[in-house]
DNA sequence: CTTATTTCTGCACACGTGTGCAGATTATAA
DNA sequence: TTATAATCTGCACACGTGTGCAGAAATAAG
């Protein structure tokens, strides 16, 4: 309730009768400072209730350890996730995130402005479509940039993402080890990579099996986009027996649609495969058969990462890439049995 | 790419000949400075791409825009509706989120350490369950606290909230308008305040109509709660003919056990009644009646009552209600018909 | 003991801004 | 024109920290 003015280093000093500047070198690990010094003023800056200015080190050292992080819309469950996951262990690792939504009307520019203006130096982007535009209008204000589950196809950023173009060839396969022969594909939203790598993949995958797909829809990661698919392509006079979708809410929307309005229930019928393996792909109206991101690891990854930029002077320019795996429910007719 | 040094306030003052302090004066508001030289200086800096510092600004005012927020996990999709919203619109009131998840291991110690470290002065609490401890935490070391869809019993902060006490009763009169007679409650995370209000709501309704609930059954807001409610309740021997839930996930769980396991269907069998509206309430299999709260007003009231608490040095200790509405679907037999 | 070397500490400046104070300028009144 | 008030601007200090530099203290070598 009171506001009791701040304790700063000065108190410390004088309370030890030593020079600030020995109080501001105990705090920073690889200074020089007698051993006995440096624990006698921790301990009594514990007691005082001291701890450093971050602002104040923000302005001497013209860098924060707080990171930017650009973000779409969190109506997708999985982006939820992936903000959830990477938020919690930000912290952990000592880092702050500054969140800035990327909307309708709000440019990336404002962000960038805001972010320059409290000394942020790196910047995640992640949950939204990455354009070079964007990626070269951070590098240009000199911001250091990362992305999680998604590639700058320019090359000009470091980034950690699930191997999506694994994944959907894992996805194709399985259809095709169960029988699948008219297979269709909705994909996701247009021009985005990670669009690009699931349909390589499912490609890829169909490929390698002397396959083409019967069919590839635009869709755009919505449920809507499933409802959609499933309404024009169960309406054909020879419909896929299989469905390669874009992510889960568009299987799930497929699978509604499929229900209630063909009476056409999967896997008997036809087989559905989703991707990311949100929550509600496991709920039971839906048993959704789908390909499951190592959101854990991308997140420990990136985290790892962004440490590492924050920290060093130089570009890191690496790309890591973290296998997904097929996690096989009711909308396929599975070969194995339901382990789990 | 190339990190050039900042613009600061002093470049521009050299620019036109005049003082850095005008400069500094011609970026507040309400500082004596001629119209003519504020414009000129303002011109200037947008052409150098001059920007006050805000770690300075924060430095000396020993305040900044940051808010903090304090949340839990966002796997209910509810909470990362009212996180994105928050989050946009934040910025564009200029105030920037500091975000802080508060998970099993994370105490609020640790979020109201960083918090002052960067000279937050302003918390935000929501998507948890707020103990009075909590409030006190933030409060002792000197943050001023607001709460979003949660109300501090103690009444020592500001809060904006949903009336889910009314939206409770909405939906029991309901319930009862349509012939349920031998209604259930299956209630939210015990404990917390939207849980009390919800469920108050919800009895208020019943004894309105002369009725009390037949059960009243512990939840947790997840979906596994509906699933175990619905196991529960419809193996009884009269089970009931109506069921309130605490939010949309539990009557979803719910939904899916009955139909799965007991072949039970709504409405013509059992009616039951959500709280939020998340998206998946809306979608086919479950098409669930519901409580709409109004995230849109809740979250620009919120933000009001934000500004204003970093402007002002007075303590601000309101409390804003807003109504919800009933969203009905089919999983009550409506009166009225569906209308869209 | 003297000298060279290492380890430690204090001084003083820097980061980029807000703002009280007093002097300078302009407008208003006499 | 002069006196008074109102408006404007610059100086200088403050915010709390990191760090180069040089001197002090401790240690090692001769």
């Amino acid at each position: 309730m009171l506001r009791e003015p701040r304790v700063t280093a000065a108190d410390v000093a004088k309370a030890l009768g030593v020079s600030r500047s020995t109080v501001s070198r105990a705090f920073s690990p690889d200074a020089y400072v007698k051993p006995a010094t440096r624990e006698k003023i921790l301990k009594t800056a514990k007691t005082l209730g001291y701890e450093p200015n971050a602002i104040a080190q923000a302005l001497i050292s013209r860098r924060s350890n707080i990171v930017g992080i650009i973000m779409g819309d969190l109506h997708n469950p999985f982006h939820a996730t992936i903000h959830s996951a990477l938020t919690e262990r930000l912290q952990a690792a000592g880092l702050i995130p500054l969140t800035a939504h990327l909307g309708p009307e709000k440019s990336i520019d404002d962000a960038v402005a805001t972010f320059r203006q409290y000394q942020v130096g790196t910047v995640l982007l992640t949950s939204i479509v990455v354009s070079p535009d964007m990626v070269a209008a951070c590098q240009e204000s000199g911001l250091r940039v990362a992305l999680l589950n998604r590639i700058d196809e320019s090359g000009h950023a470091a980034s950690v993402c699930a191997d999506l173009e694994q994944g959907g060839a894992l996805a194709a396969k399985h259809l095709v080890a169960t029988g699948c022969r008219r297979i269709a594909i909705v994909e996701g939203l247009a021009g985005s990579w990670t669009t690009k790598a699931r349909l390589a993949g499912h490609l890829r995958g169909l490929a390698d099996a002397g396959l083409t797909p019967m069919a590839q829809l635009a869709g755009d990661y919505s449920y809507q986009a499933g409802v959609e698919a499933a309404s024009r392509l169960l309406s054909l006079y020879d419909p896929p027996d299989g469905v390669l979708c874009g992510n889960d809410l568009t299987a799930i929307g497929f699978l509604e649609e499929s229900r209630t309005r063909f009476g056409i229930a999967a896997p008997r019928q036809i087989s559905v495969i989703g991707f990311d393996d949100i929550p509600m792909a496991a709920w039971r109206s839906f048993d959704l058969t789908t390909v499951r991101l190592p959101v854990r690891q991308m997140v420990d990854r990136v985290i790892d990462l962004l440490t590492r930029m924050v920290a060093s002077p130089e570009e890191i320019l690496e790309t890591t890439l973290v296998p997904c795996r097929l996690v096989e429910r009711g909308t396929t007719t599975g070969v194995a049995p339901h382990t789990g």
